[in-house]
DNA sequence: TACTTATTGAAAATGATTTTCAATTTCAAA
DNA sequence: TTTGAAATTGAAAATCATTTTCAATAAGTA
């Protein structure tokens, strides 16, 4: 499960496991598509009640600095997080619902290649993510 | 120039060339690298020390409208822009100095293919970047 | 040149995030 | 267990970026 994982993570670097971390892990750890700080906290607050804005920022920020969840950019606002993808894996993103998917296998190595030629630059990562439409969502 | 075509951009779409948007546009039209309101607010006050903080914002906002700028998404931030690319290009950002560089030529159509296959998502839209170090900051 | 209306910069308002702080909770050591 | 130091909490205040408000000014048409 990966709330457990989050969770051992989270006491194995030295941090404490509180409820509020508890439920903010909870939460996000089984989210399938990407939540603001907001959201987070609204979600979160109706299983425990008393949890702390202040509490779901720092939660977050933890699990970020863990590389347990990442940022996702999207035209509407960059503030929202997902889990984390496992090795080299990208975001595919539904327009309509918010769902994201994760895909790996991307060849870029050719073109990256081209680019530097003909730029100057050496390329060191790359960022791709697909937008579109979910199966429930066409 | 592409001050000038931007200039004439604002004037076709009903806004007024005044002193303000001269300053921003000529000072973004010119940038190799994005620029945050901020960073455009400080560089052009040294030209036009009378230009406001809010103009800039209001500015780059109709600039961002006509597709003339973009908004350009980093790690550290995502409010920054720069001329935006002709067609479907692609942005190359030095990770040092943050030099812009535009490339085209991605053929992601096989990959595009396959992902949908998987994951029975439609994929209409995508974001490709690429971040390395330019010639100069190797 | 006159005049309507868009645009301006400053100040106030907003909204998201961060900091501060006293009270509480965790967890390791006794 | 119990204890106690240190981390963590939620609320309130502070901060920071962006937006709105507004009276004064400037653009561009008549």
């Amino acid at each position: 499960m990966t709330t457990e994982l989050w969770l051992d993570q989270l006491q194995e670097n030295g941090y404490r496991l509180t409820a509020a971390r508890r439920t903010v892990v909870n939460l996000v750890a089984g989210a399938s598509r990407a939540l603001t700080p907001l959201e987070v906290f609204e979600k979160a607050r109706k299983k425990n009640p008393a949890l702390g804005l202040v509490s779901v920022y720092r939660t977050l920020e933890k699990l970020e600095e863990l590389n347990l969840i990442q940022r996702v950019h999207q035209p509407g606002g960059c503030q929202a997080f997902i889990a984390a993808s496992r090795g080299h894996e990208h975001l595919l993103l539904c327009k309509n619902c918010g769902e994201v998917a994760f895909f790996e296998g991307d060849d870029l190595d050719g073109l990256i290649q081209s680019i530097s030629k003909k730029t100057g630059y050496k390329v060191s990562e790359h960022w791709l993510q697909l937008f579109g439409l979910c199966a429930n969502c066409q």
